[in-house]
DNA sequence: TGAATTTCCATGCAAGTGCATTTACTTTAA
DNA sequence: TTAAAGTAAATGCACTTGCATGGAAATTCA
């Protein structure tokens, strides 16, 4: 038989689509994984508390937390709960709007994040950066450029 | 004129990764949201039944679904306690092994398959195949393969 | 204005998931 | 051939998620 019968096949949208699903999910499972062994909380939390250390004050809207990380309004809400029972958020009720509160960004989620992220570079590196070169690399990010809104 | 902004940005790896997650994660909730909405089950199980359909017997043992789904194990598990509660499979008792359990496709799991695929094709070619033309799904299908073991 | 609508966030309940363990059988090897 | 180790699948328990709904404040508009 003449060659890897893998890159010889061509591809139809479905092929891509079932493959984007799959090589994503695996490796975001080991990566988390890795995480996981070297006792840190999920993922989720440190997207959140890095939204929150990007944002201006270090303080955002549970609802603008939503429309950034694509959680559920209830997760989002949940989470907080979380998140700040371990400490690395406050809760502070807003002045200008009686509805909403603000999460802040406390000295202790700062820590989490400075130490989680060597941890974080190390695992996506061992599972995804490896198996691509820089071209590579910007080629996948140009096509998956594409699928964004 | 060179491109969108957007485009022009370098990403390092760590940002084809959040994009792969993200990208992945947008597209992967729409479809879903369509399916539920066409009344149709989760996703999962469209896997699951469609590994039995092509298998040899249309029939498969747990222990080889999670080798092809990347379920745990405890997910298959349950996940076939439900499709057979739902009429889709059936478990039978193996001659060979006293352990284990052999997963048969029904003929209504069959007719699930196929009164789902136009409604999953539908979904994907609306949320993902649309924004990418034969030559970018190739390259995607390319890029992608090289994170895969 | 003030009644209806919309937005923000929380929560009760049901269903799904993760972890650890159990049960039952098979394989290995002494 | 029997004890130990390994493999297949299920399950109890705690936690997380999804869905629907709730209450409270803001906004819209007749």
């Amino acid at each position: 038989m003449s060659g890897k019968l893998r890159d010889r096949h061509t591809p139809d949208k479905m092929d891509a689509w079932a493959r984007l699903q799959r090589a994503s999910g695996v490796v975001l499972s080991r990566v988390e994984a890795r995480l996981k062994a070297d006792g840190f909380p999920p993922l989720g939390w440190y997207d959140v508390l890095l939204e929150l250390q990007r944002s201006e004050g270090m303080a955002l809207r549970p609802v603008e937390i939503e429309k950034r990380t694509l959680l559920a309004q209830y997760n989002v809400s949940r989470m907080i709960e979380r998140i700040a029972a371990a400490g690395y958020v406050e809760k502070r009720k807003t002045a200008e709007d009686g509805r909403g509160v603000m999460i802040h960004l406390l000295p202790d989620g700062e820590d989490l994040l400075k130490d989680m992220w060597p941890a974080y570079k190390r695992a996506v590196e061992a599972e995804f950066s490896i198996h691509l070169d820089d071209d590579e690399t910007r080629i996948l990010w140009h096509m998956l450029g594409k699928l964004l809104p």
